[in-house]
RNA sequence: GCCGAAAUAGCUCAAUUGGUAGAGCAACUGACUUGUAAUCAGUAGGUUCCGGGUUCAAGUCCUGGUUUCGGCACCA
């Protein structure tokens, strides 16, 4: 998917085009307000205020329509200059503009502004020279947006377009848009029996389908193999926790909105547990530590409950109950570096063998400014985030510095994905806590003999194995690797009459290997059947007339391929169990 | 939560300005015994998301709610 950002050019004309559909929205609803229109990766928008007004989906043929009016018209497009009393006079009007100006920079003497024909607009620019460039474009959504992203603020009425410099480029945008809605996992996960959803369970409560825990199995053996093989340890702590551990911890302070109500029973108070570090934090407390021991790295395969605003649901992206993947590693303050690049390295190697290559690093910093969400000890806090920044740098990857974004504990760093529909989400992260062991009062015996605080590393690589089931059916479709396809092997009889004792000799074979083999030796045509296994993406097919039977032999047919490959029993269930064992991709 | 839209058979979708709710696929039954993406015929399947209202008559109009979708906000 092309990112407008991304070309200088195409950049410019979006940013115009944003103009263009404020002058358009200007001539139909001459009463109202402009906030910003700039151009953003996927096009450009357009926040407006209308008064009581709301421009319906409707009415966005009915704007381009106007839009496409005001191009023909072809006006220059204009650029001139205002002190910053010319604009606050110019604009004294328009209290969006007002608001604009009087924050600019005293420095900032020099305030430009665009006009085309009866529009004039405060920008800094650049834009193209005539409206008759704007040309290929089209409004794709309206919504509402809180002025300045603020939810205590104002909804203004929000617009998205995206325009190209020829209507080949357009018509290719808008299929690969139509293409990305086909491979939303929530439509593939219905299709291929991933999970389900009930109004009468609950909204954003995801039920898992035998096809979908077959999956889901086959990823969290996969993860907790490689936690094994990095020396974590797994335990198991329960769902839900007295609310005192959550004042102790902080999380009850911070997130209380976000998480289900309190329960009380006989004078006690519990919650659903939004998260388990605080389980892990009172596990580690409960025996003493040698420096010796560190790093402890404690893992948990655990399902959290989260109040997720009704808003934010998505599938199986973003639910009420979610999976984490989680860990904690306690270690010392000189161990933070090795463990964190450990992190980093295993997210790597999953990455690597998924086959997940899109991705960023997020650097999520602590606003200094604010004192109340995040923990207010400046040094704990520098000390954190330049540990990080070196890591990272130290290993060379590339990232964004997020300020803001931290937890209200420690920064973290984010590893970011783009699903097929909506905006990108973390799939996996880690971050540095200085805060929750000094509140736990955690400590380990130092060399010296002296009692010290531990730091915990806070780190998830299926960040939620929800999540990540989502994010991987649209990666690949829903054409699974093998290894987590949930049937393997679709057999065969050409004509079950002739062929089905061969077919269930086969069939048992594959049984015997532990491979996830189905039996289709329905009455039907060949064709029919081979549709229905293509159709749900199963990796082999098998194919078995007079000519496997009389040999023992075994004709294959992969996914999406057309031709058959005939081998010998064993060499099949050999090159599958290859195929399997060593989790390769499909080709 | 906020702004907008949508909801019809298991799935994908039809149903003039309000006038008898249909089709394809899937399911089931029967015939056909099949060599690489759909054999033929038949059967069954619905409180048109849930309440309330207007009307001789509501899938369609009004109203309250639920869920979903597109965004915004939130995301330990």
């Amino acid at each position: 998917m092309i990112n407008i950002k991304e070309n200088e050019e195409l950049d410019k004309l979006n940013h115009s085009c944003a103009h263009l559909l404020a002058q358009a929205v200007q001539h139909l609803y001459p009463h109202a307000k402009f906030w910003v229109g700039p151009s953003i990766a996927e096009g450009f928008y357009y926040d407006i205020d209308l008064g009581d007004d709301v421009i319906k989906e409707e009415d966005l043929e009915k704007i381009e329509k106007e839009m496409k009016k005001c191009s023909k018209s072809a006006k220059n497009i204009v650029r001139h200059e205002l002190t910053k009393e010319e604009a606050l006079e110019k604009f004294k009007d328009d209290p969006y503009k007002i608001d604009l100006i009087s924050r600019m920079d005293e420095n900032d003497t020099v305030i430009s502004c665009y006009t085309q024909g009866d529009f004039t607009d405060l920008c800094r620019g650049p834009h193209v020279s005539n409206t008759k460039e704007i040309k290929y474009f089209k409004l794709l959504k309206v919504s509402g947006a809180y002025w300045k992203g603020d939810a205590n603020n104002k909804m203004l009425q929000r617009i998205y377009g995206i325009c190209f410099e020829n209507q080949e480029d357009l018509d290719k945008h808008l299929q690969e848009l139509a293409e990305a809605a086909e491979r939303d996992h929530r439509k593939i996960g219905k299709d291929l029996g991933i999970y389900m959803m009930s109004d009468l369970v609950g909204r954003g409560l995801p039920m898992y389908l035998p096809n979908g825990f077959i999956l889901w199995n086959e990823l969290e053996n996969y993860i907790r193999n490689k936690e094994i093989k990095r020396g974590y340890k797994h335990v198991q702590t329960p769902p839900l926790g007295n609310v005192e551990l959550y004042k102790t911890s902080g999380h009850l302070d911070h997130y209380k909105d976000a998480m289900f109500p309190i329960m009380e029973v006989e004078d006690e108070q519990y919650v659903l547990r939004p998260m388990n570090c605080p389980h892990h934090m009172v596990m580690y407390a409960n025996d003493i530590h040698s420096y010796r021991d560190l790093p402890l790295r404690i893992a948990e395969i655990a399902r959290d409950c989260r109040y997720e605003t009704s808003g934010s649901l998505k599938g199986i992206e973003r639910v009420r109950t979610f999976c984490q993947n989680d860990s904690h590693i306690f270690c010392t303050p000189d161990q933070i570096e090795s463990e964190f690049k450990n992190v980093v390295d295993l997210i790597l190697e999953c990455y690597k063998e998924l086959g997940i290559k899109d991705f960023k690093f997020d650097l999520a910093l602590r606003d200094p400014k604010d004192k109340v969400k995040f923990y207010p000890d400046d040094e704990m806090w520098d000390k954190a985030e330049n540990a990080l920044r070196k890591i990272l740098d130290d290993i060379g990857i590339p990232y964004r510095e997020m300020v803001g974004d931290a937890a209200f504990y420690g920064p973290k760093l984010d590893v970011q994905v783009k699903p097929a529909v909506g905006n990108e989400f973390s799939l996996s992260t880690c971050q540095i806590d200085f805060c929750l062991p000094m509140k736990f009062e955690l400590t380990y015996v130092d060399s010296d003999g002296s009692k010290k605080t531990p730091v915990v590393l806070h780190r998830a690589i299926f960040g939620s194995l929800d999540r990540t089931i989502a994010y991987y059916l649209e990666e690949t479709k829903g054409i699974l690797p093998t290894w987590l396809a949930p049937v393997q092997v679709q057999v065969m009889p050409v004509n079950s009459e002739y062929q089905g004792e061969y077919a269930k000799e086969v069939y048992d074979l594959l049984m015997d290997n532990n491979i996830r083999v189905e039996l289709d030796d329905r009455n039907e045509k060949l064709g029919y059947r081979l549709r229905e296994s293509q159709i749900r993406k199963i990796p082999y097919t098998l194919i078995l007339g007079d000519q496997e039977k009389d040999s023992k032999s075994i004709s294959y047919r992969l996914f999406g391929e057309k031709d058959t490959t005939t081998v010998s029993q064993e060499e099949f269930i050999k090159l599958l169990r290859d195929e399997i064992d060593n989790h390769k991709l499909r080709k």
